[in-house]
Order: C-alpha cells, then sequence, then structure tokens
DNA sequence: TTGAAAGCGCTACCAA
DNA sequence: TTGGTAGCGCTTTCAA
C-alpha cells in the first residue's frame, strides 16, 4: 500500500505538505502543488481513511438502520440516506435490525463503533428508553418512523392515525356504508394506528366497524388472502374495505376477484404504503402514500444538520408527515345497483 | 469520548491487559476479565473501529456498488452481500455507481478508501481493462452479473442468453408457432443477450422471429405498455410474447387485455427476473428466475475467501447461473380454438 | 511556503 | 499473567 510517506520520499517533500496538498490546505505553491499530484497518480496513492478519521475525530460517514433490504420499502428508505450522504460527501454505512431489540441495538453499536456520528435508525423494537439514552449520546441520532415524545426533535415520522381516517372519509365521502379491515398481527405500533385511525374516521360520520369485519393477518400478500377469507366467512357485507398494507390489498383483491367480488364496482380497496407494487397492480390500487423516500432524506439531512450545529428548532411534533390519498382505481362511489 | 486508556487508568490496569480483554486475547485472568469489563460497562466504552483498522491493516468491512437502491432488484444484491457481511461480523458499505462510469470507479475509489478489501460490484458502464486493474490492485474484488473472460474467477453471472434459449423451447414445447419479443433499449448488454438467446432458440426449433414482432423500449411498466402498442401496430399475429423484464412483461399484460386479448388463453408471456412483482400480478407472471439474492451471497463469499487466502479454484467460466423457467399463470399451451 | 514532530486510539511485540 | 512502548497513516500545531 502506498503512503503519504511514500509519496513525501518521491516527491523530495515533507508529509505535512503533501498532507496539505490532499486537503487543498492553504498556502502551497503552484508547482509543488503540481508536482506532489503528479507523483501521487504516478505512485497510485490513496489516502487511508481510517487514519484520517482517527486523526480528525470525524468519520464523514452516514449510517443507516433498517430491518432488512430486501424489503422494498425498507430500501427505499435506504436510498433516500445514501442519496443525502452521497450529496455531502460522506460514505453510507448500512446496517440490519432484522426484527428483534438485541439486533437492532447491535446494528447500533456497529456503527458507533465506527465513529459514525450521523445516524438514521429505523426501530420497531428497541423501548423509548433505549432510543432517548443513544441519542443523548449522540447527538446526529435520528429516529424515523417513530414518534418518541421526549426526543421530538430527533423524530421523522408519519401519521398513520391520519391515514387511517383519511381513507374512512374517503370511504364516506364515495357513499358507502359497510365497511371491514383488514389489519396485521404484528405487534408494532402502526396496525393498531391506522386501524384506530379508520374506526374513528368512520365515528364521526356516524358509521362503524363491526368486529367481525375486523381481520388480522400477516402483513403480506398471502396473509392478505387469507384475512379475506375469513372476511368473506364472516357472512357480514360490506362494500368498503381498508388494508393495513399494499401487499396485502392485493391478496386481498385477488381473493375478492376469485369469490365473484368485482373490484370495484362490488367492492372498493384502499391500500397503504404505495409501494412500487401497487402501481403494477389490476386495478391499479388506490392507497395512502407514505413518503418513506422523502422522509428518509429529510431524516438524513436533519441528522446532519444536528451533529455538526447542533441546534436544529423543531416544534414538538418533531417532523410530522401527514398520509396522502393517492386514488387510482380500486375505490368507486357505492351504488346499489 | 472515552479511550482505552480511561478505561485502564480506572481499572487500575495497562492499556494492554484492556486490549487483551477486548479481544478476548490469551492469557488473562478471570479476575481481571470481569474486573476490566465491570470498568468497561461503567464507563460505556466503545472500541473505535478506526483506530483498530489503522494498526491491524483490516477495515473488517465488505463493500457494495450498484447503480441505486430504491430499484428492488439491486436492493437484493445488496441484501445478498448484507447478509454474509453480517455473518462474517462485517460492516457493510455501501456506494451507488448510478449509471455512468465515472460514478461507478468514484464509488469504487471511496472503498478503496475506506480500506475495504472485500467488494462486491456491479458494474454495467466501467470497461473491462478498468475492471482487470482494478481487480489486479484489489484481491477482495468481485464482479456481479458481468462476465469477464481475462478475470474469469472474479465473476459471479448470469447466463442471459441460456435464459432466451429457455423461453423460447417452453414456448415450443406448448405448441406456438408465433412469437413477438420485447426488448429495452438500454445500452448494456443484457437486452441483446436475452434477445438473441431467444432468436436462437426459436432457429433451432426452426421458428423465427421477425423485425416486425420485435419491439424496444424503456424498461419499465410504461415501456411495456407502448412496446406492445407498436407489435400490436404492426398487424402481425403471435401468440407468444418473450419480454426483457417483469415490470415491461406486466405493462405487456396491461395493454393486451386492455386489447381484448386474454393472457393465456390468447397470448402466453414470459418475463424475465422473477422481482416480486410477478407473484403480486393478475396473472401471476411465468418468468425467467434471476437469483440475485443467492448470487450476491456466494460473490460476497468469494470475495472474502479470495481477500483472504487468495486463491479460490473456479473454473473459466466464473460461477455461472443459469436462469430457470418459473412457470405461473401467464403462459398456456397454444390452442387454435 | 515548508518541515519537524506530537499524537489520534489501538494492537502487538518484547520484557518482566 | 501483566506492562511498556513502538508505530499504523494521517493532520495539525509550531518553528523555520
Amino acid at each position: 500500500m502506498t503512503t503519504i510517506k511514500d509519496v513525501a520520499q518521491k516527491a523530495g517533500v515533507s508529509v505535512a505538505t503533501v498532507s496539505r496538498v490532499v486537503n487543498n490546505g492553504p498556502k502551497v505553491s503552484k508547482k509543488t502543488i503540481a508536482h506532489v499530484k503528479q507523483v501521487m497518480t504516478e505512485l497510485g496513492y490513496t489516502p487511508n481513511a481510517n487514519a484520517r478519521a482517527l486523526v480528525t475525530q470525524k468519520s464523514s460517514t452516514v449510517g443507516v438502520v433498517i430491518p432488512e433490504l430486501t424489503d422494498p420499502f425498507f430500501a427505499s428508505l435506504a436510498g433516500g440516506v445514501e442519496q443525502v450522504a452521497r450529496a455531502y460527501k460522506r460514505q453510507l454505512l448500512l446496517s440490519t435490525g432484522q426484527i428483534s431489540a438485541d439486533a437492532e441495538l447491535k446494528a447500533i453499536q456497529l456503527l458507533i463503533e465506527r465513529q459514525c456520528d450521523v445516524i438514521v435508525v429505523h426501530s420497531k423494537f428497541l423501548d423509548d428508553d433505549t432510543l432517548i439514552n443513544l441519542s443523548q449520546q449522540i447527538k446526529g441520532l435520528v429516529i424515523i418512523d417513530r414518534f418518541i415524545p421526549a426526543i421530538a426533535q430527533r423524530c421523522v415520522w408519519l401519521d398513520n392515525q391520519e391515514g387511517g381516517k383519511t381513507a374512512a372519509r374517503h370511504f364516506v365521502t364515495l357513499g358507502h356504508q359497510s365497511f371491514a379491515c383488514i389489519s396485521s398481527n404484528y405487534q408494532i405500533e402502526d396496525p393498531s394506528l391506522r386501524l384506530n385511525g379508520f374506526r374513528q374516521g368512520l365515528e364521526s360520520a356516524n358509521f362503524n366497524l363491526i368486529a367481525e369485519l375486523t381481520s388480522f393477518s400477516e402483513p403480506t400478500l398471502r396473509g392478505g388472502e387469507l384475512a379475506t377469507q375469513k372476511l368473506l366467512a364472516s357472512n357480514h357485507q360490506f362494500s368498503a374495505l381498508f388494508v393495513y398494507n399494499d401487499a396485502m390489498a392485493i391478496g386481498a383483491i385477488s381473493t375478492l376477484e376469485d369469490n365473484g367480488f368485482r373490484v370495484p364496482q362490488d367492492i372498493s380497496v384502499i391500500g397503504f404504503d404505495d409501494v412500487l407494487l401497487s402501481r403494477y397492480s389490476r386495478p391499479k390500487l388506490t392507497t395512502m402514500h407514505y413518503p418513506i423516500e422523502q422522509m428518509a432524506q429529510q431524516a438524513a439531512e436533519l441528522a446532519i444538520a444536528l451533529a455538526t450545529n447542533s441546534h436544529e428548532t423543531i416544534n414538538s411534533q418533531g417532523i410530522k408527515h401527514v398520509p396522502r390519498l393517492v386514488k387510482r382505481e380500486s375505490t368507486a362511489s357505492y351504488t346499489t345497483i
């Protein structure tokens, strides 16, 4: 490996000088700059980022923690962070937190070991206190997709409840009168938030959601199919179905159609997340848009600001996003024909 | 920041001893181990990975270069590498190469600066020579999704041409006699490889693909729709359609159905890649499976082996994967009814 | 405009 | 079983 010493020696200057030209430091004559650069390319010199980080006490990295990379939703999250990292000429460190508190903590720890001072974390399993502690330790830590009041200024999150309400309102506006909901059985708070929002939205229009038409399953295509079968088996009528996420919604539509229901003519369906899938399905899915990539960018920008300036002023709600209804083809007005 | 010195001081031992307990080094009394560990947690000590990397001359990282993270295909690639990195207790460094040679090179350079010695690169824009050079410089560099004979032992790739052939054979087996193909207009070699394979497969069964039934467009849903419109506008008949990738195939199916053709009853469609999408579409897509995650794992394992052992014996084909036909619902026997 | 040298946090060698 | 210490590659004073 070629080091700064090698360059200095071959160029007949001191390492200090070489360092200066590498960092565009001040007070170096044009002549030496040219000469040193020449030698650097001759030798194929690459500065050692680790040594640099050690002495400067900054790593110029951005860390991101997500459950896994193979889920397109989380990949988009990481993608948003990556774009910002690149814009700031920082290297992206990626760790996965799987689906356990231990793994999430370990992922963060790994980042800290690398002296990573700008970190965007998607955590559903670590408890509030741990995250609060961590954020005391790391100025540039930002939590995404979760709101913790005590560290509101570190949170970039989506109002899931409001999403459920919006879905309910849309159905009501379309004239629907009987409603069903498919939710996820995962033990995180998003499902109940969305479900509650949906319920509240209905209730404020004087409708309600009966237990027989609320079905829980895995948040996957298959889960959507199973949950829909349960709904159908209940023998209760409904013309509007709100589903936890797009994958489940597509599974639901497929089971509805297999059972002779047309979407949206007989039953309207609203999904959640607006992942790629929703634009590829037939009918194209009406869904609540989750601007995850944009939120991730914002989270990364915030983390960098926090790590450098230290005080951004953000209100007590943190950075809250409200999901937007994207009307496509899976919802229609209720007709009694 | 707490350093090893702080721990040593507070524990009343030397830094050498602390270092030993951190690294599970030999010959330390149980008593000191316990005591030092105690102090470490009290102080919240985290070893500095950069300092460590500097002295040991190894970074314990794995680097991966992909065009972008928001494409699920590349996210899966990165996911495969990440799994291996985690298994080997290495941190993942991710750089994106966008879609230009410059950006690809820069992404690799960034990894090298971090002393990353295990790198999996997906590069479509850098030329062979640059990649060959780079692989001379970095023992643990592995190229994925591309075959370069001169560095065959560094390549993990998919035989696209064979995939085209397999698709053709499947259509022929099903009794089809008139064929169409939708390809991508991107200037990389995959499209022509798949197209040529398809042509060859047809020709070896004494069929052929006419120019009017070969349509090029962007490799997206929309591109698939447009390309299908062109096909239909040609007024040539076909009952079997091979499409460059799944996104285009889904676009194609949607346009076919909009024009009164049923899939697969009237027209059979085969896609390529077997991304998530293909299992969510209706009808579910018959497609050529691209085992990208598995290939990425293999590439990462190979890169680690290469970086450590130095000589893996691999044949002159490199590690070649052959795409497998996944029969789902978009293909059926040809009938004249 | 340049160079000498201290030191970032850590590991690993040599002594004790 | 432990400690002292050189040195990894680099930046950054301080002097020249």
